[in-house]
DNA sequence: GGATACATTTGCATTATGCAACTATTTAGC
DNA sequence: GCTAAATAGTTGCATAATGCAAATGTATCC
């Protein structure tokens, strides 16, 4: 696993991408802001996996319903789909997972048995503390070099983020390639 | 898609989980930062996806592989991987299916002829231009409600959490588990 | 009671991923 | 120059994830 130079010895002397992303430049993908999340969530999401897939054998849904279920013991599986972002059939896999390791039981709804309802054995209290209590210190590791008010303003950002990229979500690409955009912003009048 | 009114009526009335995240705290899936950035980049990357997959027929590894052609005309392979945070394989396939598709060529190095050296087309060209256009309009509509001020400490922000996930990436969840951390403030001498 | 709506599950096809083995090429040692 | 080791990239195959149609069991409405 050596780090550096990969250099391609036959690489042209073209240009190398180097101006700002404004419309008309070519796109950076280092540089776009989707990109910058996911390569930072993932890597600590891959790293978290390292950890709880071979000790607990989670696949990664499967730790994600853990961790909603724990957060609202008593959750149907609906729910679950929409608090982690998950599809209904893998919610159900997720939680057959869990149930087949003994992590999870779920009983009946006694009002609507349409209902799961869904809980945390004891041992999936266990295995969900061990793996939150690494995934606190990641998060911790993660933001150590962020001072608390940095974190703060980034608080409120991502909220603003997130309620943007909803709607992004939820009214798809067209209405955004649609909308009058940056694009050719009137050179001469 | 009906959008609410989607609670258990079994569910107990457990603690429903709002607590802080500090230690001991269990912890909120929705809280924790590396979900919360993943969340809102698979968003708008799952938009984005909804857009070039369909009309142009290519994968997320092919559309990253594509940005990074593109960006650095006549790279390698091996540098496509680091860039892009993909491994051989992923990329060698990658840019099969550019190639297939006639969106990208590759060209043995002149000194070196382990190395591929691939370029996009004429075409690829084209297709890139399309889809980063989107992609630009995207990230501007997802940065919309954010002012210029919150932007720039933000671009501070992920510069430091981009080298502090690649630390953590690199060192693997032992280490991140095994320092000394603020788990058990020491409640008593 | 029968139609309809809802929550969830299952089966199956497609796609992605991980990894070993392979080819081709270059470099280093002798 | 010849062999061994290293490097870049590809391919095949097993396994895992994903998407979707159809089915099941339940509740509600008329």
């Amino acid at each position: 696993m050596q780090l550096f130079s990969n250099q391609n010895p036959d690489r042209p002397e073209h240009e190398t991408g180097q101006e700002k992303a404004g419309p008309g430049a070519t796109l950076q993908l280092e540089g776009w802001l989707p990109y910058r999340l996911f390569r930072i969530s993932t890597r600590v999401a891959d790293v978290l996996n390292a950890f709880y897939g071979p000790k607990f054998g989670l696949s990664r849904s499967a730790w994600r319903t853990m961790a909603i279920i724990a957060n609202r013991p008593g959750v149907s599986a609906k729910e679950i789909c929409q608090a982690g972002g998950l599809d209904q059939f893998a919610v159900s896999r997720a939680v057959k997972q869990l149930v087949e390791l003994g992590f999870a039981q779920r009983q009946a709804g006694r009002s609507d048995r349409r209902y799961a309802a869904i809980e945390l054995s004891e041992t999936g209290w266990t295995a969900f503390t061990e793996i939150s209590d690494l995934a606190k210190r990641l998060e911790t590791e993660l933001v150590s070099s962020v001072s608390p008010d940095e974190l703060e303003v980034l608080n409120g950002i991502l909220a603003k983020l997130d309620d943007a990229s909803a709607g992004i979500l939820a009214r798809g690409w067209r209405s955004v390639r649609d909308a009058p955009g940056p694009q050719d912003p009137k050179p001469e009048t």
